[in-house]
DNA sequence: GAGTTTGAAACT
DNA sequence: CAGTTTCAAACTC
């Protein structure tokens, strides 16, 4: 089975590249082709997900939890292991994996966990081929020089989380690999690298779990788009400067998915190379890290910021999004690798008979669902695509839509970079960086500001940003035990981690029953209240609903704020905070949003910068504008972020979409925070939501959501469903675009095949 | 770093 | 559903 299913991806796969279209693509840059594979894998999985009920907040804490718990055990494990050997390595992966996948059994979990390590062994196995090998080693180097201080991790666990960081790394990396490498390496690599933070920190560590299993893996893939954007932009320039290594990948990216082993293993060498990973490494840094050879290489030879941004990029990414980067991971495994990695899938499959990895993922989609927006596929976000197609490539087959979760992050750096997410910024930044002149500094900074905010200067703001950031979301809570949507932590589906300054915190691996009959509760009270706060659509979107033409924001609150003092212009404001403008559905008074205001005056954040926008809202409020330009101005580095600004985008990771919308989960707390169901106010939102959604089904999803019985398979009755749905809310006009999302889901599969 | 403000989340 | 309280982030000093 898992065979066929991987024959179809990858025929798929092989379609597009043929096309014209791709093979421009291509032309415009080598990764972006990958990424419709990977997308379609993706959506899958997310199918999957729904079905399984995985996206009940029980299954995504489960997963999660089974994760850290995997994470400790195989921290202890692949401390040995990675001492020992790759081969070693990787059976300790799978053990962990194994009982990961016990733990996530139900959840889906394990199929991804035991994935990773299955396909690594059966990579390994299979492929006989010693690039493979080296592909494998470098990881453990990267690993190993993740965990040491001196790697990136130090920087980034100073921030933010050291977990994180070996995401990131792991993510860029991953694409790279992952194409060469096929499915297993990546994982290596990825286990790897997250293993090695994990030794560093113990909480960490759970995160780097995720990331280290075979959700890193998919997390790049998903990721990948915002990272690969971003990464793109410092690879291109670094690649000016003196990045052998990524012209090799690059060029592999684009050309193979899993096919390509000798490229691969070539790059793996090359990356192998100590030179290459130490000698940067100064670099080392994070770098060293995994993802970075290539990326880092590039940027990350760039200097602190590349492996800095990767870190933080990936932090968030790595607590919420595991579930995606297992199944991107299993996905890869399954295109690239072959058997034995499409064996695990194949369990995963059964739902989605297109995609083994579906299964896989659908567990991972769980967590991200919460944060799962959606991203309208616009001109942007086929930049997005294609600048982040190396990645996504990597990890999917032709993809329509690909969640993004987290983040959780996720966090801000694919949004920002890749993603798009946040248009405005989006556009910014990623014009910026298909520009590639100022691609690099764009994504640097954009990936600084957005992801972790590395700079010295503004470390407060960082570190709050960051912690805001799905990506390292750090919480400060004292009498809530971090079991609460106040927590937002909890509230983006992710462990508290070292970071956190919580007291009392039961959001922890440890109690991962309490967290998880909390998260129950919670839901059975509003089954969306780990879905994303922010949901975004496309640019172009309007033409879809006239609530979001009256929007000029790509994306909105689900259930709008209900500011009175803050005017929409600070943080205190949800929209404000995701990057969004108001809508109908806000009862705010003397908006002033810089994004959007409610009266619809807002400014288009899409395009134009936020700031821009504002000044133009500002003018028309007047007094605002010195508010606002503040803030705004205050930002300047952030102009590129600006639009950044918002906490939410940048931690949301895009999923493409098929046909080339993207969906964008959030990794950040907004995205998930629960929200209303149904309120009144909502359901315009949800209607213009669910018009998004059926536009981007329509469009990005057409015939897989459409066909898909998503929706009446389980959606609606399970909690999970209306996660997985979580922009549309709870209210019926939500449970369409629920239907849609699910159905898209189903359909996924039919739609990569077809193209 | 402490204190205040703010608005979401939770509760009634 | 509306009002109130609780909570933690955002913000200010």
């Amino acid at each position: 089975m898992d065979t066929p299913e991987k024959t179809q991806i990858s025929s798929s796969l092989s379609m597009f590249e043929d096309s014209p279209v791709f093979n421009y693509i291509n032309s415009l840059s080598p990764i972006k082709p990958v990424k419709s594979i990977h997308l379609t894998p993706a959506f899958n999985l997310l199918s999957f997900a729904s079905h399984p009920s995985i996206f009940t907040s029980p299954h995504v804490s489960s997963h999660k939890e089974s994760r850290f718990l995997k994470r400790h055990n195989y921290m202890d494990q692949s401390k040995p292991v990675l001492s020992s050997g790759e081969g070693t390595k990787v059976s300790t992966s799978e053990e962990a994996c194994l009982e990961a996948g016990q733990l996530c059994n139900s959840s889906a979990g394990l199929p991804e966990n035991f994935d990773p390590g299955v396909s690594l062994d059966d990579a390994s196995l299979e492929l006989p081929n010693e690039p493979l090998r080296y592909i494998i080693e470098l990881p453990q180097t990267l690993k190993y020089d993740c965990g040491s201080p001196d790697c990136d991790q130090a920087p980034c666990i100073t921030e933010t989380n050291c977990a994180t960081e070996s995401t990131c790394t792991s993510l860029s990396i991953v694409p790279f690999v992952q194409d060469d490498s096929g499915n297993g390496f990546p994982d290596d690599g990825v286990e790897i690298a997250g293993i090695s933070q994990i030794k560093q920190k113990g909480e960490t560590i759970g995160c780097a779990w995720e990331n280290l299993t075979p959700d890193a893996t998919d997390m790049l893939i998903f990721n990948s788009p915002n990272d690969s954007e971003a990464f793109r932009g410092v690879i291109q320039k670094s690649l000016d400067p003196g990045t052998k290594f990524f012209p090799a990948p690059i060029s592999v990216f684009p050309k193979n998915h899993t096919t390509e082993l000798p490229q691969t293993t070539v790059d793996s060498d090359e990356l192998k190379d100590p030179s290459l990973q130490t000698g940067e490494a100064g670099v080392t840094d994070c770098m060293s890290g995994n993802l970075m050879h290539n990326v880092e290489t590039g940027a990350g030879m760039s200097a602190p910021f590349s492996s800095e941004s990767c870190s933080n990029l990936h932090r968030g990414f790595r607590r919420r999004c595991l579930d995606f980067e297992m199944l991107s991971a299993r996905r890869n495994n399954l295109n690239g690798s072959s058997n034995t990695s499409s064996s695990v899938d194949k369990q995963l499959v059964p739902v989605m008979p297109d995609n083994g990895s579906s299964v896989c993922i659908v567990p991972g989609i769980g967590l991200h669902l919460n944060a799962l927006a959606i991203t309208s596929s616009d001109d942007k976000n086929t930049k997005h695509r294609i600048l982040c197609s190396g990645t996504q490539k990597l990890s999917f087959p032709s993809s329509t839509t690909s969640i993004l979760t987290p983040k959780i992050g996720q966090e801000a750096v694919h949004e920002s970079l890749a993603s798009a997410s946040t248009e405005r910024e989006t556009d910014v930044v990623e014009n910026g960086v298909q520009l590639a002149e100022d691609a690099f500094q764009a994504s640097a900074c954009a990936i600084n500001e957005e992801f972790n905010q590395t700079s010295p200067n503004k470390k407060r703001r960082r570190l709050e940003q960051a912690g805001e950031n799905e990506a390292c979301k750090r919480c400060s809570c004292k009498k809530s035990k971090c079991l609460k949507l106040y927590c937002e932590c909890f509230a983006a589906g992710v462990y508290c981690i070292e970071p956190c300054s919580c007291q009392d915190c039961f959001n922890k691996p440890i109690h991962e029953d309490i967290v998880l009959a909390t998260r129950k509760q919670i839901e059975s009270r509003n089954p969306l209240a780990f879905a994303p706060k922010v949901i975004r659509t496309s640019d172009s979107i309007p033409e879809v609903g006239d609530d979001s033409s009256k929007t000029p924001a790509s994306a909105r609150h689900k259930r709008g704020c209900n500011c009175k003092k803050s005017s929409c212009l600070k943080k205190y404001c949800e929209c404000y905070q995701g990057g969004v403008g108001c809508s109908i559905n806000c009862r705010c008074e003397g908006c002033k949003n810089a994004f959007g205001r409610k009266d619809g005056s807002a400014m288009v954040e899409t395009e134009g910068a936020p700031e821009e926008d504002e000044e133009t809202d500002l003018d028309e409020n007047g007094v605002d504008r010195n508010l606002e330009k503040p803030d705004m101005f205050n930002n300047e580095e952030q102009n590129l972020v600006s639009a950044l600004p918002t906490p939410l985008q940048p931690c949301r990771t895009l999923v493409q979409l098929p046909l080339g919308s993207f969906i964008s989960i959030g990794s950040s707390s907004t995205l998930y925070k629960g929200q209303g169901y149904g309120k009144p106010s909502i359901i315009r939102p949800r209607n213009t939501i669910e018009k998004h959604f059926q536009t981007v089904a329509e469009d990005e999803m057409p015939e897989m959501l459409l066909d898909k019985d998503c929706a009446g398979s389980g959606m609606k009755t399970s909690p999970s469903s209306k996660r997985i749905c979580p922009p549309q809310g709870s209210t019926p006009g939500q449970r369409s675009g629920r239907k849609l999302i699910l159905q898209s889901i189903p359909s996924f599969p039919s739609l990569t095949p077809q193209h």
